[in-house]
DNA sequence: GTAACGTACAACAACATGGTTGTACGTCAG
DNA sequence: CTGACGTACAACCATGTTGTTGTACGTTAC
């Protein structure tokens, strides 16, 4: 049940998709934010879900929304729902804006192969 | 050419929002790729448009969220609207994934002690 | 001037998102 | 067993997103 993931650096494009979208609501980043700060014990949902002025199910579908997107893990403790960060997922994220970054400079990188084409043949 | 503007590091929590949900659309992204790729010359919407397989009209929408979100900006020369990326608001985001693999490493994070770090000492 | 080009924007439909409440069910404490 | 706790999920509503087409308007080419 352990997917073993190899700190994979490609991620596909819908994987992308749910890492940036997920990354996309303060309060999603909020639970990351606790979650990876308390990476060794982890967090309950309820314990998270008593920080929001929202209900609980709201803030789980959050939980949800950032495990769906390889953000956290959850892991079950008797009735809890242990949440932990996933410190590989935001890393790749990172590294994704990092080679942008690296485009802008000039330093082609593996980036080449999504462009797919030479430029010059547009206007 | 390197245009030294102010790069803030703070970012507004609804600015963040949009970066990263800018960010959450695979043809978005390729946008920002190509023109950060060509950020000396740019390149006009329509230009971008004749790339993807959709109207004009969704590229020139996928643009405006680009520009909403600070991740590209646009000129106008003549009767066209040159696209370029704005390298700045990539690396404020990635700046802040980069503080939360920080905050998982455990050290407390001191924005500026974070900020001031050079680069290189991933390891 | 006229035609084509590049852009802007509104209206519309389909779908996704983010919140709510209500219900259900397993687990722990008594 | 019973009741409280923690979680899961469905239904619902309001709003936002993403594509479409159509129209409008300034700019460039002829």
């Amino acid at each position: 049940m352990v997917v073993r993931q190899q700190e994979r650096t490609e991620l596909d494009d819908r994987e992308v998709d749910r890492i940036f979208q997920a990354l996309a609501d303060s309060t999603r980043r909020d639970v990351v934010v606790r979650v990876l700060g308390d990476s060794e014990r982890g967090q309950s949902v309820s314990s998270l879900a008593s920080h929001y002025a929202m209900s609980f199910a709201a803030v789980q579908r959050h939980v949800a929304v950032l495990e769906r997107a390889g953000l956290v893990r959850k892991e079950r403790r008797g009735r809890e729902q242990i949440v932990r960060g996933d410190v590989t997922t935001v890393r790749a994220a990172a590294r994704l804006l990092a080679e942008y970054e690296e485009l802008w400079r000039g330093r082609v990188t593996r980036m080449e192969q999504i462009l797919a084409e030479p430029e010059g043949d547009d206007s």
